[in-house]
DNA sequence: GCGTTTATATGAACATTGTTCATATTATGT
DNA sequence: ACATAATATGAACAATGTTCATATAAACGC
């Protein structure tokens, strides 16, 4: 399920044996869950370290600030919300299935763990530079992403429309965690709201 | 400049003299000011009452905790989006334009109160409820004025219309602000990108 | 004007937080 | 088996959000 970061993360001091890495996930698992109910501010690390079972030096053993286990945080959402979309992605054959299973991927995955969006736009609160790099990055890879399949699209100005896609998405994620969705209710919003969206426009033009 | 809240706010003991007034818009515009550059957790409520030049004790007067004078700034900023909207809206006459002078409108108060996210977004890390209560009431909004004009929609769901189109404006006001965009620069994203995606869709159907 | 009440100002004091540290325990490599 | 590195622990510290008793200023009735 965890899967140990690759590239070493400013702040967060990765454990070099089984016993250090169970405490590790103890102690990330824990703030997750914590951060799904509560906020940042509102989550001690004292809490934290009652859920993981661990005493507070422990935690500092680990990360070298409450921020740093945050930040942890934004990296694993990260590279798990890619994962997610490139695997829902891989079997569709046209851009307007890429973009309903990506929407839809993106959507359910944020059902699942509302916590993203305390994450990422949180990081807003925490590092400016995060926050700017992880969508400047995204939006350079859906651009790249929607070139090579530029003449499935009706306008060639694919950076603008990977910003309005990544809203639509965004937004219709934060609107299904509001409103509890199902999967059966994404579905029918996909289908019977973002799909003629994207294909008729949103206007009717006479 | 500072317009007296109309209506209350909870957590908020608004003044009942001159004398108050000086002393509340002393924090609320010292607090505005750090918080532009320092978040929420990193500026101490010592910070901004050393700022405005007041005691301790004085903030706790007009503000029942210190997540409840950023409450305030948060209804604040929607206050002041919602008549900036309003007014770009007013002289239109159809759905199209007022999409795009809405649109614009927002993307330029982005440009110009690059603070507005994280002031509204970084909400999530002070108070989630505040946050989803930003959102689901403007969509709520948006909807009942989309409503108004439904003949001239493609879709009837104007609850996924306009996260849809908060979605899209919220991410082209991000954009604007990182790339820093002029205002000639909006209206030529709006016109050439914008009104093409909301008249005729994003992908080209057969 | 004067007296009373309400509103506001103040900073020391308190409880809680993020963080550090000295010390004890466990794992690893030879 | 031993030495070294890694990890575990919670009491102690500095800083924070908040409260409170006390002092001053404004508002109001007469």
């Amino acid at each position: 399920m965890n899967q140990r970061p690759s590239k070493p993360i400013p702040g967060v001091n990765l454990p070099k044996t089984q016993l250090g890495w169970d405490k590790f996930y103890a102690l990330t698992g824990a703030a997750e869950k914590l951060f799904t109910r509560s906020s940042f501010h509102e989550v001690s690390v004292s809490d934290i370290c009652r859920a993981a079972h661990t005493a507070v030096g422990t935690f500092y053993i680990y990360f070298e600030t409450k921020t740093d286990l945050y930040r942890y945080l934004v990296e694993d959402y990260k590279r798990r919300i890619k994962q997610s979309l490139s695997e829902s992605i891989a079997p569709c054959t046209t851009r307007l299935e890429r973009e309903r299973e990506g929407c839809k991927a993106f959507v359910m995955f944020s059902v699942k763990n509302p916590t993203v969006y305390n994450i990422i736009w949180g990081s807003l609160a925490v590092d400016k530079q995060l926050f700017k790099d992880y969508y400047v990055s995204f939006a350079k890879s859906y651009a790249r992403a929607l070139t090579e399949d530029r003449e499935e699209l009706c306008n060639p100005d694919v950076m603008t429309l990977s910003y309005a896609l990544m809203g639509i998405s965004s937004f219709l994620g934060l609107r299904a965690i509001f409103e509890k969705m199902s999967e059966a209710e994404v579905d029918k919003m996909l289908d019977e709201s973002f799909l003629p969206m994207i294909k008729e426009g949103i206007i009717r033009m006479p």
